[in-house]
DNA sequence: AATAGTTTTGCAAATGTTTTCATAACTCTC
DNA sequence: GAGAGTTATGAAAACATTTGCAAAACTATT
């Protein structure tokens, strides 16, 4: 590649075009008030006319930031952490800085393999999704001493600031309301957990909320679907078709009770009259569908820009900041897709 | 950041600590088979002894590849998008690289600005999306010589590879079937064309087989609506709600379709049988809604998927890489949302 | 043991930039 | 004009790695 190259143009072609040396023309870039105004316009000049495009690696070797940050998600395919991606990546992109993205498919192990790429490359900060990682990771960050934001769940006491919602809150929130509504035959809708704090942490607390009340959620009331509309549509026709139907269905995210309402349309249930079907989540599209869907939001595009903020404040302010983590409440979104249980 | 490393750990002290020099830490990096098993061996545990992670930075100086592939998108918040770069990551990180993520939010002005940012990353190679650049930027790729393909069109004779579907057949198609249903009131439904020569290229050839067909669409039926399906369902509402009902709508994408589908119903539409409602790109959920939506498929995997490949081959293999575009065929999916025209 | 051929390794220079320190250039005051 | 103080600039070393070439080490043959 570099001995192909017609011409090469680093920053000794723009010094020489220019008339000075090549620290000079460092400081134009790095250090502009240190020079004078003419030289300053002779070298903005000499760039123009060379065409010299700054080599952000030979910063990188001097420990000047790389100016990148490495975003580490489970998955790009599912919108909510497409959202959330999309509000930290401008919000960094303000700052100056450029993502590294990759996904791990909820592999633990492949998220430490990710990791230690993003070392090699120097990033500046990295951010996770959720909380569970495997030791390793939690290692490694800190021998390294890099900065680290948690995104998308909210604890106390975590080990590295999170900037999220909390999963069990919001659990509980739409446990409570369905509780509220007079449900006490309660069917659940839970996708797989290996590697899913998020979803697992929403289960666990929807069922204690549900068990502190004297519900027990049978076992074939009890699904575990993968995070897909056709999925959970089948899965929710199925069990809409069974002798014994369930008045209400808690899925835990809004892309299964999404496919939940199509499931019920097929099944030729009326929702919420026959069934009522409440989700977590608030994605895109779960006010406009029809019913429009009960469900907390999660405020994906606000943890997003928050965690974007925090992290850069962390590369920045690295003597000052104060690692403070933040919670984005989740919201109850009361809508069409659930009403309290028929008395008759 | 430099000055408060407690401990530095560069290639010299892998060198010293398996008593062998730096040049040979290299080799055993990058030419094993140069070494003697048993001074690998040695480097081997003194990299981990050490903790040792490679400086990415100081191989890009030599002309050593970066192992980074920018990829420039207009936005990770739709769907289509996200679910192609999902494909596209996972195929180049099979080879080893990692991508650079940014969105231009349909600036071409942005995207210049981002594509200069890659560039002094030292990219391997970039992806851009749609065929619509700013000359600038054809410009900048042809000076710099670097690999590039162009993602989601097809094209015959476009200035760089493209990998991705005929826009143009895929609105035929759509158009050409709504018509072979028998519809002649017909309404289309389309986002901003700015900087968007994918929803351009299909709203120009629907209307234009509309025309051929003796078909012409009043400006009211005519909608230019953004990418949402809450500004969809209202505008289609508003639309099946006038005194002059359309028979069809056409919508330039998925969402925009589910949007259309809401807002019949919201309108108190039965669909097809009062009114067919037809998309393009069969998005996630277009099969699975009710009614299951008729649509064109383009096979956002397959695309990111074979643009991954392409690239790679580019930037691997330089000298024998043909540069050939690829077109992935569009495919008409018949579902329940579009019948043919009543005769009552 | 000597010689020829092959393999392995180290030295030194290179890559593109940044920064420290010394010196040149400039400005102001007497 | 001389001297003191300030500003602007260049030379050289540094950052972390790679690679060409020479020399050391090893192996095989006579």
């Amino acid at each position: 590649m570099s001995e192909t190259k017609p011409k090469k143009v680093d920053i000794l072609t723009v010094a020489k075009a220019a008339r000075v040396s090549a620290s000079t023309v460092s400081r134009y870039f790095n250090h502009p008030d240190l020079l004078k105004p003419a030289t300053r316009k002779r070298i903005d000049s000499a760039v123009r006319r060379t065409g010299y495009i700054r080599n952000r690696a030979a910063q990188t070797i001097h420990g000047i930031r790389s100016g990148t940050i490495g975003v580490l998600i489970p998955t790009l395919d599912h919108a909510i952490f497409a959202e959330v991606v999309q509000a930290f990546s401008d919000t960094v992109a303000e700052k100056g800085f450029t993502i590294l993205l990759a996904s791990h498919g909820y592999d633990l192990q492949r998220e430490y393999a990710i990791l230690r790429k993003f070392l090699e490359h120097r990033v500046d900060g990295v951010v996770l999704t959720g909380l569970d990682h495997d030791d390793a990771v939690f290692q490694l960050l800190d021998q390294q001493e890099i900065p680290c934001v948690l995104m998308w769940n909210h604890a106390a006491g975590s080990r590295f600031p999170c900037i999220g919602a909390d999963n069990e809150q919001a659990g509980r929130m739409i446990a409570e309301h369905v509780l509220s509504l007079g449900h006490r035959k309660i069917a659940c809708m839970f996708p797989p957990t290996d590697g899913n704090d998020r979803a697992l942490a929403r289960r666990d607390i929807v069922l204690q909320t549900l068990k502190n009340a004297g519900v027990s959620v049978p076992d074939a009331w009890s699904l575990t679907t993968v995070y897909s509309i056709s999925e959970s549509k089948t899965d929710a026709r199925k069990l809409f078709s069974g002798l014994n139907r369930p008045t209400a269905l808690i899925c835990g995210n809004d892309i299964l009770a999404t496919g939940a309402l199509y499931g019920a349309k097929a099944a030729g249930l009326s929702v919420p009259d026959d069934i009522s079907i409440v989700g977590i989540g608030d994605f895109k599209g779960s006010s406009d569908i029809e019913p429009a869907l009960t469900t907390v939001r999660l405020p994906a595009k606000r943890i997003g820009h928050e965690a974007g903020k925090a992290l850069v404040a962390a590369i920045i302010d690295q003597e000052t900041w104060d690692q403070r983590s933040l919670h984005c409440e989740p919201t109850l979104m009361l809508r069409h897709s659930a009403r309290a249980v028929s008395v008759g």
